[in-house]
RNA sequence: GUGGGUGUAGCUCAGUCGGUAGAGCACCAGGUUGUGAUCCUGGGUGUCGCGGGUUCGAGCCCCGUCACUCACCCCA
């Protein structure tokens, strides 16, 4: 709009009263996450760079060309963070947490960067709730871990998502099932760039959007038909126990995530109301990303939701969440001497847990109505200067509009007792 | 990174054939020298994204550029 300052492509400003909803979805995210004996992890917003090479993986589209990578004034090479599983391993693996009590159990909620190109859904700077369960490979965990996401979006209202669930297989099973993609995918007629794709990661030509593409794919290979008995008892036991948690899913066999590290149990959450990036969840198991990251060798499985992503799902139903509650009192005050008293019992009001609010700058009585009006408070005193000769305040109800004198030493407790329970 | 669409007031938008801007909402003030939500009246709050070109004259036509947006890709 204008040719000053304005927020950085593919980023933007969250703003009064949608910052409310914002709000709202975040700690409705995590609530279940509390609920289930998780703790809260906070962890920087950079990390050396080799966090994330190895552990999302060098191949990655996120590795190696979207991340925000800069050498800092001491020569290190930092990179702020495309996602937050890989911190919080790292911080798990330094802090030695898996020499006490498994699994570990962690979320955290905050910002990660990816430098994309901008869309519906898509940003450079975006929020995401991420959890994770480590050092324990029960597949009773995995459906704890799927439920949890479920419940968040549940407990937001949303109904139109669905859960994508598959299995990736593991280090024994996956890579003859790579072979026999590899070969099918070489027999097809793809182009340049899609046949650059399949040599790197086959498994993500799967999930080729292009009719041209998917037309190809009716009878290649899937990954669940190759799994290994382990992996096969795995995957059977996450879904038993799924049905006994009340969750229902849609076997996804050509789902494939971005990130190297997933193995085993994968899925996603997919809401149809958001275009092209309908993915509001995502996450799986990844058994070898503490190793990957010079740590022991253990077990992990988490998710990473999308804050903002999950915002758009429910206004896109319509729901009604983070509604501003404004304030329960107003004081309008005519005159400086009543200035000071509204000064003072807006203070005391909110000192006694009163949500309350007065006008500031020159405004006429009208004015200052208003704006009592557009705060929500259901009490408004008024105070002008005949008012005080007298000794009192008017206390009017707003939505009877019905008005009192009341003496000044008593409004505070009027207030009060009118604002009870609001 | 590739391709399409759109940029006019705080917001949603109109603007004819090229003649230097308008509506609704919002906001402010007055009607009521002391009363909001209704009503009436008044107020435009603008670098027509930006830069250049054509023209007597550009919001409108041409070129470039930036931003936003949608899809591919990727993924939260």
């Amino acid at each position: 709009m204008s040719a000053g300052l304005t927020a950085p492509k593919g980023t933007f400003d969250t703003l009064p009263p949608d910052s409310a909803r914002f709000l709202a979805v975040r700690d409705t995210l995590t609530a279940p996450l509390r609920r289930a004996g998780y703790g809260y992890v906070e962890t920087p917003v950079f990390e050396e760079t080799a966090v994330f090479s190895r552990g999302v993986g060098e191949s990655t589209d996120v590795v190696t060309k979207e991340m925000y990578t800069f050498d800092d004034r001491g020569g290190r090479s930092l990179t702020l963070r495309p996602e937050l599983t890989a911190g919080l391993m790292r911080a798990f693996i330094e802090h030695r947490l898996h020499d006490g009590a498994l699994p570990v159990k962690l979320w955290t909620v905050g910002s990660a960067f990816r430098y994309e190109r901008p869309q519906a859904g898509r940003y450079r700077h975006f929020t995401q709730v991420d959890m994770e369960a480590l050092g324990t490979d029960d597949p009773a965990l995995d459906a704890e871990v799927v439920a949890l996401g479920v419940q968040g979006f549940r407990d937001l209202g949303l109904t139109d998502f669905e859960l994508l669930l598959t299995s990736l297989g593991d280090a024994t099973c996956r890579p003859q099932y790579r072979e026999l993609l590899v070969a099918y995918l070489a027999k097809l007629d793809l182009d340049e760039e899609t046949r650059r794709r399949a040599a790197i990661n086959p498994l993500r030509v799967l999930d080729d959007k292009r009719p041209e593409v998917q037309a190809q794919l009716g009878d290649a290979p899937l990954m669940v038909d190759h799994l290994s008995d382990s992996t096969r008892a795995h995957y059977d036991a996450v879904r038993q126990h799924l049905t006994d948690l009340g969750v229902t899913w849609t076997e996804a066999p050509r789902l494939v995530r971005g990130l190297d590290y997933y193995t085993k149990t994968t899925f996603e959450f997919v809401h149809s109301g958001l275009g092209a990036q309908s993915a509001i969840g995502g996450g799986g198991r990844y058994d070898g990303l503490s190793a990957a990251l010079g740590g022991p060798d253990v077990s992990g499985i988490g998710y990473a939701v999308g804050v903002d992503r999950t915002l758009l799902a429910v206004q896109a139903e319509g729901l009604d969440i983070g509604a501003v509650a404004g304030v329960q009192a107003f004081v309008v005050p005519l005159g400086s001497e009543a200035k000071r008293l509204a000064v003072r019992l807006v203070g005391q009001l909110r000192q006694a847990g009163v949500a309350a609010d007065t006008v500031y700058g020159d405004r006429g009585l009208k004015g200052a109505m208003k704006a009592a009006d557009r705060s929500g408070a259901s009490h408004v005193v008024v105070v002008g200067e005949r008012d005080l000769a007298e000794g009192v305040g008017q206390l009017k109800d707003m939505r009877t509009g019905e008005q009192r004198a009341v003496p000044v030493a008593e409004l505070f407790d009027a207030l009060r007792r009118a604002t009870v329970g609001e």
